[in-house]
DNA sequence: TGGTCTTTTCAGTAAAGACTGAAAGTTTTG
DNA sequence: CAAAACTTTCAGTCTTTACTGAAAAGACCA
């Protein structure tokens, strides 16, 4: 299904399987279940660790060891996100900072750095947001998304209101504490 | 770089070099900056048009095709999130409500429904959510997004009057035309 | 229409990635 | 501390994907 997403099929079955079966399995049911060699599923479970994707545990009464997926699917979604950003975006942004700090030899190379630059805002500007956003309540988040495209009214709504208005005042006003404005 | 994104090392590398270079580029002089066959070439270009992400395009005087970028940035965002929609996510929810469909067979089946319809309206409610935010103009977008967190007080500030709360209120109101609920 | 310039296709090959079984490593237990 | 139970590592093999050059196809022009 999703196996083009950076993660491998056969480490994708296995975490589906986790999911779907919603208990705690050990390595050798998940081989028997999904006809893999033993080294294959512990290959695997070693990467979707190293996603911190399933949780290790021990149960009673059993030596082997037994991997589970967080319960909540959100949980699951923020740990996607912190790791993608870790892993992929943050390189990329380290990658293309480096190429900002380098002096332009002639126009072109300054008009190529215009463009990264504008990559580089772009990537970063997402990313920082889904950051911020992450950190939400579950309950608030859902209640965001749902929202959709009426965000915009809210924001609208926003800008209406003389006080919160995300234009800048010319004269100092008084610290309001709603810190809706943004810098 | 993000050669993990489903797409390849060798198309991410064409596709890069037309968006620093700033202008269209015929697929020889492609071919020779990356130092990659003719042929190869032939085939990046394709993908990246399948994707949307490159244009075709005659310049006078000149018989061979030329491609470039769109320029602004936040276009080539909308295009990918559309794309990677149309090919991965929309067929994922279609398997996964195909499997809702079905009768479970055993209170197993039953609750493993459960959890795929968990993970179905996830997707679908984070799937039309960037869908609906993609609508908006760059300028709306970019509002939103610097907000960050922030938007929270939004959200507080909108549960907190009256008239435009979340719930739902149990006797109805006059249209107010506002539209900030949700169903 | 034939000739020139350009792009696409495709079969074969090269490179990368995934998977396995055997062996080594680790932990627990009598 | 040795055997038993379990896990990890890794070299070799299999599979998939990427890339190439040669040939075919298409476009334009005289």
């Amino acid at each position: 299904m999703g196996s083009r997403w950076g993660i491998n099929r056969t480490v994708g079955q296995i975490y589906a399987l986790l999911y779907i079966s919603g208990r705690p399995l050990p390595a050798d049911e998940i081989a028997e279940a999904l006809n893999f060699s033993r080294s294959n599923v512990s290959m695997g479970l070693k990467e979707l660790q190293s996603w911190r994707l399933v949780k290790l545990q021990h149960l009673a009464g059993d030596r082997r060891e037994h991997f589970s997926t967080p319960d909540d699917v959100w949980q699951i979604v923020r740990i996607l996100a912190e790791e993608r950003r870790r892993r992929e975006i943050d390189p990329t942004l380290s990658v293309l900072r480096d190429l900002l700090l380098m002096k332009p030899g002639n126009e072109d190379e300054r008009e190529i750095q215009g463009r990264l630059a504008e990559m580089h805002d772009l990537i970063e500007l997402l990313t920082r947001w889904s950051e911020d956003v992450q950190k939400l309540e579950t309950q608030q988040l859902t209640q965001l998304l749902r929202l959709g495209g009426g965000i915009i009214r809210l924001l609208d709504l926003k800008n209406s209101l003389p006080l919160l208005g995300s234009k800048r005042r010319k004269t100092p006003q008084p610290a309001t504490e709603d810190g809706l404005d943004e810098d």
